[in-house]
RNA sequence: GGCCUCGUUGUACAAUGGAUAGUAUAAGAGUUUCCGAAGCUCCAGACCCAGGUUCGAUUCCUGGCGAGGCCA
């Protein structure tokens, strides 16, 4: 249990004791004590004023005295402007540090029995992935590991976007103008080679348009007239006949997108439980339309199309199924999510999707609610803000659009080149050179995408990322490095006892690892990786300013020299396991 | 047109209704015979506007103005 929570328990003790009444944790705020008044953790009066009809420096004194003498925790107290500042007494903290300093799962939470899927990345098969997916695999693969420290059964999940006109896109145009190409031929990553298709089918998609309105069709006609464009409708009806020729065409260029999409998750670090495919999946839909029909949450048009009424719930009318049969997103979602749950039999099903999606995902839920499918009110969009850049916006009409594994390669680059020109990794070797290249730059890119609350937009700034200086991956793990460095020429050997005087900036640096724990639970609370993220720079900025003021080698005493480097094994400890959550690497020198 | 989100220093991000609105960068001033200066110390700069609720509002409510998203 942490001191916030003894002090919190003993609160509501003591005003129990002193005024007769019973309280709980929401009639007063606790907080840590700002680091210019004398004190550990500071208890907001003001709200307890009105209740008692005293004054906030009565009850500050009455609460105070009370608690230094019988919860037995804290040694000394102040009240400044209706704030009570609590000194925890140093036995505590000392007891936090022996007791954790070389725990390597100190923070983490026992198992709570809660099972949770995380469906994140979800690409499209037709193009490679680009700079918003990076955001979405980082967001979902740290939010499952945030979990997983949280006490949660965890499975990620993966939905394969492999079907429908955009694939017969990429399909049409390799035929029309692949000659036979393939990945291997030109030495392009699979991905990428069929995006290229992608890119030509609407060059020659624009030019047939523009060809037939100059000939005088409307504009709209001839976007629907124009030959390539019937030709790949006709290619998805075929698709969905099972023809095999399109078929065999459709696997050979999904093999070569999920080839080129290995490489990029391998990279990047995603990895997941289970992958699902959109071609498995989009009949699902019919059973649920049947469901819901029988259910009478679903009514039928007299044009034989399915839809549901949301406008009680002051959204729209919405369908779910075309007047021919063909079912639309919505309803194979909700089938997934059904068989999502059947499957892994999860409490809460957490979806890492773009907020452009927002309103889907609030009628997918509600649709999910009326259904009275298990769980369907734990069903939760974490939804993310767009990621853009310092020259605007990504369009992929404008060919703006940043590719993930450009991106990386950059990052890489670049991280070579600030390496190279500080000259202190002259002792590493080849392969240890391009090791530490690829974990700051990618350690870089992680925690300058995950430092900012998911549900906002936010700005990415490659430069200032990779930047050695602030609020950066590279900090953090520079921090880290420079601790482990610290431990082997000095290493931790087992002492009998240990200096009980603690210095300000000692106990600050104690204060904020024990509170690791918590900060984990209030990152899977808000399903927040940024609350890790500010939390271990905080963590690597105040070991930064105590170890440059008060060295281990040149401590005062012994005993001072003991603390200290108890106390540089356990933030090691916090680093590393933080860093973990974030999916950055921990780089043991740099 | 309807619905949703967001406006904080030059820039990028913080702040369960609480102390002098934090942090990082960039700008200015220091600091390397001292365990890693990729560090540390000091200095200066901001709540879009107008009302309302409150002992107290950047935060909650209403109305503007501005930015973005979704739907037909």
């Amino acid at each position: 249990m942490s001191i916030l929570h003894i002090l919190q328990e003993n609160t509501i003790k003591s005003l129990g004791e002193l005024y007769e009444q019973s309280f709980s944790e929401n009639d007063f705020q606790v907080s840590q004590t700002k680091p210019e008044f004398e004190g550990d953790y500071t208890i907001v009066l003001f709200s307890l004023v009105k209740r008692l009809k005293l004054s906030p420096d009565d009850i500050g004194k009455q609460l105070a005295e009370n608690l230094v003498k019988n919860s037995g925790y804290f040694t000394a107290y102040n009240i400044i402007k209706g704030f009570l500042n609590l000194t925890v007494k140093n036995e505590y903290w000392l007891e936090v540090l022996a007791g954790n300093h070389n725990d390597i799962c100190f923070g983490k939470h026992p198992m709570n029995g809660q099972k949770v899927m995380v469906e994140y990345s979800s690409p499209n098969t037709n193009k490679p992935l680009h700079l918003g997916h990076l955001r979405n695999n980082f967001l979902g693969w740290s939010v499952a590991e945030i979990l997983k420290a949280n006490g949660c059964e965890v499975f990620k999940s993966c939905i394969v976007n492999d079907r429908g006109i955009h694939i017969c896109k990429s399909m049409l145009a390799w035929q029309m103008f692949g000659n036979g190409q393939t990945p291997h031929s030109t030495q392009t990553k699979g991905d990428h080679f069929v995006g290229e298709y992608y890119v030509k089918f609407n060059e020659e998609y624009k030019k047939q348009v523009k060809e037939l309105a100059d000939s005088g069709m409307s504009e709209a006609d001839a976007e629907k007239k124009a030959p390539i464009m019937m030709a790949t409708q006709q290619m998805l009806q075929e698709w969905e006949k099972g023809k095999p020729e399109v078929m065999d065409l459709w696997k050979k260029m999904n093999g070569w997108v999920y080839d080129g999409f290995d490489v990029t998750y391998k990279t990047i670090g995603s990895d997941f439980d289970k992958t699902y495919y959109e071609s498995n999946t989009y009949l699902l839909g019919k059973k649920i339309v049947d469901e819901g029909l029988k259910k009478n949450v679903f009514v039928k048009d007299g044009d034989n199309s399915v839809w549901i009424d949301l406008t009680n719930e002051g959204l729209d009318r919405k369908i779910v199924q075309r007047k021919d049969g063909t079912s639309v997103y919505i309803t194979q979602d909700i089938g997934l999510a059904q068989q999502k749950y059947e499957e892994y039999k999860i409490d809460k099903s957490i979806y890492v999707i773009g907020d452009e999606q927002n309103y889907h995902m609030k009628v997918l839920k509600l649709i999910a609610e009326k259904l009275a499918l298990p769980n369907a009110e734990n069903i939760y969009h974490l939804s993310y803000g767009m990621v853009e850049l310092p020259s605007g916006k990504m369009k992929s009409r404008e060919g703006t659009v940043v590719d993930a594994d450009d991106l990386v390669d950059e990052m890489l680059a670049t991280s070579k080149q600030h390496t190279e020109e500080l000259g202190k990794v002259k002792d590493f070797n080849a392969g240890e050179l391009e090791t530490l290249y690829k974990t700051i730059g990618l350690g870089a890119m992680k925690f300058y995408l995950l430092r900012v609350d998911p549900k906002k937009k936010m700005i990415f700034n490659p430069e200032e990322s990779i930047d050695f200086h602030g609020y950066t991956g590279p900090f953090v793990q520079y921090t880290y490095a420079r601790i482990k460095s610290i431990l082997r020429k000095e290493p931790l050997l087992p002492n009998a006892s240990i200096d009980t005087d603690l210095l300000k900036l000692e106990k600050e640096i104690l204060v904020t690892l024990e509170q690791y724990p918590t900060m984990i639970a209030q990152a899977a609370n808000e399903l927040n990786p940024s609350v890790i993220a500010s939390y271990v720079f905080n963590v690597a900025k105040i070991f930064n300013s105590f170890y440059a003021e008060h060295s281990v080698a040149n401590a005062e005493t012994e005993l001072k020299k003991y603390l200290r480097l108890q106390l540089a094994v356990m933030t090691a400890n916090v680093l590393s396991s933080g860093m973990q959550l974030l999916g950055i690497q921990v780089p043991e020198r740099m």
